[in-house]
DNA sequence: CATGGGATAGAAAGCGCTTGCTGTACGGCT
DNA sequence: AGCCGTACAGCAAGCGCTTTCTATCCCATG
């Protein structure tokens, strides 16, 4: 039925071990043999059996990339940049990688089963994006999980996702704390005294970052934060809207609206407009990330932008070079974006 | 070093055989040996060895989603629903399937190689998404690309792309001609008579149809085109931004711009505010997909709803269930989405 | 002319798992 | 008591490929 190594070498008049031979060009090939190899395959459209190539050679060349949500732009953006870096097909580099995106839904359990799936097919890499879990039993156990990994040869990579200790994973972080502060303090030099927070899900490290940083800088300003100023959310416009009511009516003076990223920013500026307030005359709103649609906003969004595209580079290079995260390596920076929903507070 | 099938079994006391069968539960195993074998698997941490299991029985449970721009929403939305659908980890159905997306990034080549790379692997299915590109000799290569997977037992779903005469690939299309004209007449229906479009790139099915329905709606009304009329470009918001200021170059007096989809609709707006233009009292603008963050456009954008959450479920249920497409299916209608940025055109 | 060596090609031993077929034991039946 | 069906468990033969080791062949050397 189907065509095999052997069916090639055959028809070639060769062994099977010239076939595979010429196929994986690690070992001389008279030019002539290979010549009539390569016809055989052509004729024969052979195709090679990945899983008995895998087997036989205990490696393959998938590459998972695992995602929160594969229908937020900021994972697709950073799952793109990934796979034109580890060269997919038709990529630069060497050899045919099939760069995979796994969709966890931001669930531990299916990040877990996708870690063994993808250890069960001795995948070469795993990238990990996006934040994680803070649950510790689920660290520990993503943590062990990794380190088996690793140990198998599997090279593992910690995008935006804090790095894993007793692993040997590359990590690539974003400073979302530094920006959290920065666009904070941005408004806060504006004038804002009273900002509402909406943070992500609880128990994510990107959350905890990026309220972690808006908090420093009311700190630093002074200002005494009142509880009643964040509420936890998804990282969905809807969950955006939903929260900036609820922010609305527990205190209806907010100047500001800071959100946890730019759907959630962009959710929050309809409610704010539903409910007759004005952007940003009446109420300020700022993001995070600076996904291609936030500059289309109207007004365009106040946000932080993150090196997304340069996920898939490590520091100071690609991060599949094999060199491990060292202490002198910066966070990928986030980079505030001023624009038109932030302004000068009323009063 | 890694634990293999053996090992649990030595140290279950049973077979290797035993063993995979307590694996696979397709083949009855006494209680009390299934319990020891299951602790002697738990202790060892052993976890299957994807490539060889796959090889000794000749499948695996690897299912390929094509994409063209996994950057995209459009596309995240979709591998999504279908990921959801099929049952990935977590997901409802048997057995844990590796849903995994390949990023083909709309080039023809890579699209070949991942079908290949996929075919490799003995993927159980492949799911291509998106817009076909409309060249002769890539289209005879996919088709019979798609006709050795269906023969080598791969269930092949094509998704939002026309069918494959040939093959036992099953077709879910939307109906981008219909919607295409449905968002036309509406416009046309306002009033307006010079329209400009927006197309997607060239030889692209969805290009195409969604073309041919603003052209039968223009037809329909008596509306003579005019070739300056249309742009082609990609599927992003640049795109959208530079074709709109090209056309407002060709003709100034145009009262509305049709957009390939709500991303290039997205830069058309910004294009037409820096040109001074207002929406949709000077210009409408119509998008397509109706994303999430279209209704969050200000003005928020009329544009056309695919049903692309129910991308996953075939006709009458799910494509999984293997059956082929009938005549009678109908494609997956649009919903055309009447909002603020189309309106009454002046004068 | 004998010989060492470089360049190729082939033989064969697995890689770790699945599965058809072959035992073996036990309970119920006549 | 003898027989057979049922319920398990094990044997062993691959699945299709890679790779080590070995066998050739031919040419340059001494």
């Amino acid at each position: 039925m189907t065509v095999t190594l052997a069916d090639v070498a055959a028809r070639a008049q060769v062994s099977p071990a010239t076939v595979s031979r010429v196929l994986n060009g690690n070992y001389p090939v008279a030019a002539s043999t290979r010549e009539r190899v390569l016809k055989a395959v052509d004729e024969l459209d052979y195709v090679l059996n990945g899983p008995a190539s895998a087997l036989a050679a205990a490696t393959s060349d998938l590459v998972g990339i695992l995602v929160n949500d594969i229908a937020d732009p900021f994972f697709g953006i950073m799952a793109s940049a990934i796979q034109s870096e580890i060269g997919g097909p038709g990529g630069r580099a060497g050899g045919e990688r099939l760069a995979v995106v796994c969709n966890t839904g931001g669930s531990p359990e299916r990040e877990l089963t996708y870690l063994t799936l993808l250890q069960r097919q001795r995948a070469a890499a795993v990238v990990l994006t996006g934040g994680a879990i803070e649950d510790a039993s689920h660290v520990a156990a993503v943590s062990a999980k990794l380190r088996k990994l690793t140990d198998a040869g599997t090279r593992v990579v910690l995008c935006g996702r804090p790095p894993a200790p007793d692993t040997s994973a590359v990590a690539l972080t974003f400073d979302n704390r530094g920006g959290g502060r920065q666009l904070t303090e941005h408004l806060i030099g504006l004038g804002h005294r009273r900002l509402g927070y909406i943070a992500g899900p609880e128990e994510r490290t990107t959350t905890r970052h990026r309220l972690e940083g808006h908090r420093a800088a009311l700190e630093a300003a002074g200002i005494q934060e009142d509880p009643r100023w964040t509420v936890h959310g998804r990282y969905d416009r809807r969950s955006g809207h939903e929260a900036t009511l609820e922010l609305l009516r527990r205190d209806p003076s907010l100047t500001a609206v800071v959100a946890a990223n730019d759907s959630v920013a962009l959710g929050a500026c309809a409610a704010l407009r539903e409910s007759g307030l004005r952007i940003p005359e009446d109420v300020s709103v700022a993001g995070f990330d600076d996904l291609p649609f936030s500059i289309d906003a109207v007004p365009s969004l106040t946000t932080v932008r993150l090196p997304l595209a340069q996920a898939g580079r490590g520091p100071g290079g690609s991060p599949w070079g094999g060199r491990s995260r060292r202490p002198g390596d910066r966070d990928g920076a986030g980079e505030l974006m001023v624009r038109g929903s932030s302004g000068v507070p009323r009063e």
